[in-house]
DNA sequence: CGTCTGGATGACACTGAGTTTCACATGCCC
DNA sequence: GGGCATGTGAAACTCAGTGTCATCCAGACG
């Protein structure tokens, strides 16, 4: 029998009862059938919907991935430190806006290997546009190893990334956006340095010295802020 | 009927059924009924010896989990940075020494996506050792931002490592070890400069200035070794 | 020589995820 | 009303993975 209007959709009836289940009972413990005899729809239904147990715990994870690849597609060679650090900041966000439904499955996650495999992977997709859209830019302007280096960036970025949203979903920290500025503000400044350290800065074709002056007589939280926004002008 | 003594192992003919059924009729095509079948073994025993369908293609990978683990504990807090070069080493080792079969799992991981994330995962597991033990040094060391500067070192070796290996993979390279000490001695002097960039060198309590200075009049060839030798020092 | 025993194997039944196919209901447009 | 697309249910099917029990074979021991 059909359900009527007044009935909340079929998709989050699943959802709910899913994540309820697994709270209750465990991941491998809790059956599909059990999921949709509380949700009120057919195992049809279900697969349709989501197409793997799995699935019920990473909803819209290709829309995210979709905002990531228009941001990073509207960023340019000049300004792609920033365009990747905001790429970052929209991941971030959207876990944020998740709140506690966030914090239920980095628990799932962190007790199923099978989930915590299937999170791993989709981290490791906007990892790979970063990677992509970063070899682009580097290729633009120049200089050596730019595999190394565009991999190392992107890497970098979904690791300081990832360091911030742990602390958060642990609850270590209340000021998730005011870490992360901070995070992106060392990766970036690091990243400034490799062009250096690697033997050719942008627009520098031969030889010569370069220095890197930092003062340290500030503390750490002052001076990454000004560090940014002296790369970002 | 049992097999006679000059029958090569049963592990071994499930291993080379596999992969030969995985080349002609690709992985979700072929059933563990058929791998047994031309293995001349029964389901029952390949569940044995794997556990899954999946570990057919990934043997032997905790042990090489233990050779890492054991060669980063033997090092220490002054040589940490040789240290986890030298284990990322031994990774690299390991599928040159596997040869082609490393390169049909390489063909295989790259067109199914459930082979894939299982590679990755098995990557963030050494990725997770070689973490955990930097933290440690890190923390012995001193310095800001530990956490973060550990995260980043363990992915940024576990980075380059995987550039290398898939050049090699991808048949792009003849000097794989070669590349390999020259990635490494990339990523192990961008290290050296964090530490100074996030505000703390080594030792250095208070305040002052920091300056890192990088002659690049060199080739990036000569000059990567030659900082290897001083870091080892 | 016979027997016992532990480890490896095979046979078989069972659970549960995921697919496929067909049927049925609803809503919408012409 | 007659199509027509979409969402849903029902049921049978495939296959991975688990659990149980019987069997076989080696070497140990009397």
């Amino acid at each position: 029998m059909p359900e009527t209007s007044t009935e909340r959709p079929a998709r989050e009836r699943m959802v709910e009862a899913a994540f309820a289940l697994f709270d209750e009972q465990g991941y491998d413990a809790t059956t599909v059938e059990q999921i949709v005899e509380r949700a009120r729809v057919s195992r049809s239904t279900f697969f349709r919907a989501f197409g793997s147990k799995e699935d019920v715990i990473f909803p819209r994870h290709t829309e995210v991935q979709q905002r990531i690849e228009a941001r990073l597609a509207s960023g340019s060679a000049a300004t792609y430190l920033v365009a990747v650090a905001e790429a970052a900041a929209l991941v971030l966000e959207q876990y944020l806006a998740e709140g506690d439904l966030a914090r239920s499955r980095y628990r799932l996650t962190r007790s199923v290997p099978a989930l915590r495999d299937r999170e791993v992977a989709s981290m490791l997709g906007y990892q790979r546009l970063f990677r992509e859209h970063v070899r682009g830019w580097l290729a633009e302007l120049g200089g050596p190893d730019v595999d190394l280096r565009a991999e190392l960036l992107a890497v970098a970025v979904v690791t300081a990334h990832n360091v911030v949203l742990r602390r958060w979903l642990r609850e270590q920290t209340t000021e998730p956006r005011r870490e992360f500025d901070d995070v992106m503000a060392t990766v970036v400044s690091m990243a400034r340095g490799w062009g250096e350290a690697t033997g050719g800065g942008v627009g520098s074709a031969g030889g010569g010295t370069t220095v890197v002056v930092v003062h340290t007589d500030r503390s750490v939280d002052e001076v990454l802020p000004a560090v940014r926004r002296a790369l970002e002008a």
